[in-house]
DNA sequence: CATCAGGGCCCTG
DNA sequence: CAGGGCCCTGAT
């Protein structure tokens, strides 16, 4: 167990329109001991340069005139130049400085998507974990029902993840690549994490041999991030989707849907029990263009936070099998 | 008790 | 390009 103190307080200005609670939690994931959420508060880990910080965000402003607090917990009390490092990775994770003022004026009068705009105006993509993190989480969802998920995120992260302590709260992160090739398979696999195991220890391995530089990604168009991400061993279109859409936030692609989500998408954009992929796909990118994965992804929460408030739906339950 | 699909992907033929 | 196999587990 780590215990962080807190070190450095600062307030930030993200450019409005941004809404705090539905950009920083989104219902639609599986649960993780990866963050503590609560209204208007954030806690998570951050690994930058081999350091680890706890982050907590507090928001203080409104939509139109957000304004957030960043607490930083450390071991020891960070330079400016740190400081600066991770304030600028935390606004790149949660969209701080990213403007899409855009979106909403061109959509604000869709039919379609109009009422959800409204519920979440402000709301951004965003992303707590790196590209590593991210993708360990991809490996985790791979061929499994979302309760094994949610056993194997748990299982790993408690072998081979870091439990950090700071503000009273307890939040795990994962290994780095480095540490992970080290563990034979076979002990993996005592984790019951099945084939995932060697996945790890590839994927960790290509990490570090190819120097696979996630700021380096950032800048690149979908397309090409796309085509790198996919060399990966076990990335395949599901979770290299899952990579651009939530870690690099490209709102510009929307190409792959599986077979869970075809049949949510089909009730929600359709109110039918199941259309094409091929059509669903279609159906979006010529409504909403280059704005096609945000415009998605507002319609696609909106189920899920109504489903976290309480609000029964019975279809949406025998889709997600928790 | 056995069988099987599941929030994919790789490999083979 | 289709289809089998992969790990394991809860559901049937």
């Amino acid at each position: 167990m780590i215990n962080l103190n807190k070190t450095f307080s600062t307030t930030l200005k993200p450019i409005p329109p941004y809404n705090f609670d539905s950009t920083v939690l989104k219902p639609a994931h599986y649960p993780d001991p990866l963050k503590v959420y609560e209204a208007g508060k954030y806690w998570f880990v951050l690994r930058l340069n081999k350091k680890v910080y706890g982050i907590k965000l507090l928001n203080k402003g409104v939509v139109n005139k957000p304004e957030i607090q960043i607490v930083i917990f450390s071991k020891t009390k960070p330079s400016q130049n740190e400081i600066k490092d991770i304030i600028e990775e935390v606004s790149y994770r949660f969209e701080f400085q990213r403007d899409i003022s855009e979106f909403f004026k061109k959509f604000k009068k869709d039919k379609v998507l109009s009422p959800f705009i409204k519920r979440w105006y402000g709301m951004h993509g965003s992303c707590a974990q790196d590209l590593y993190g991210l993708l360990m989480i991809g490996i985790f969802l791979q061929n499994t029902v979302i309760k094994r998920t949610v056993q194997m995120t748990k299982n790993m992260l408690e072998k081979y993840g870091i439990k950090v302590k700071f503000d009273n709260k307890e939040v795990y992160y994962f290994w780095t690549p480095e540490e992970i090739i080290k563990i034979p398979e076979k002990e993996l696999r005592n984790l019951k994490v099945g084939y995932r195991a060697k996945l790890f220890i590839k994927l960790s391995q290509s990490f570090i041999k190819e120097k696979i530089n996630e700021y380096e990604l950032r800048q690149l168009p979908v397309e090409e991030a796309k085509e790198r991400l996919l060399k990966l061993y076990g990335v395949g279109p599901e979770t290299v989707r899952i990579l651009l859409v939530e870690a690099l936030h490209h709102y510009d692609i929307f190409d792959h849907i599986a077979p869970w989500q075809q049949k949510i998408y089909s009730r929600l954009l359709f109110n039918k029990k199941l259309v094409s992929v091929d059509k669903i796909i279609k159906y979006v990118n010529s409504k909403w263009g280059e704005w096609a994965g945000l415009a998605a992804s507002y319609i696609w929460e909106n189920i899920f936070w109504k489903r976290k408030q309480g609000k029964k739906i019975d279809w949406l339950e025998k889709e997600i099998r928790l």
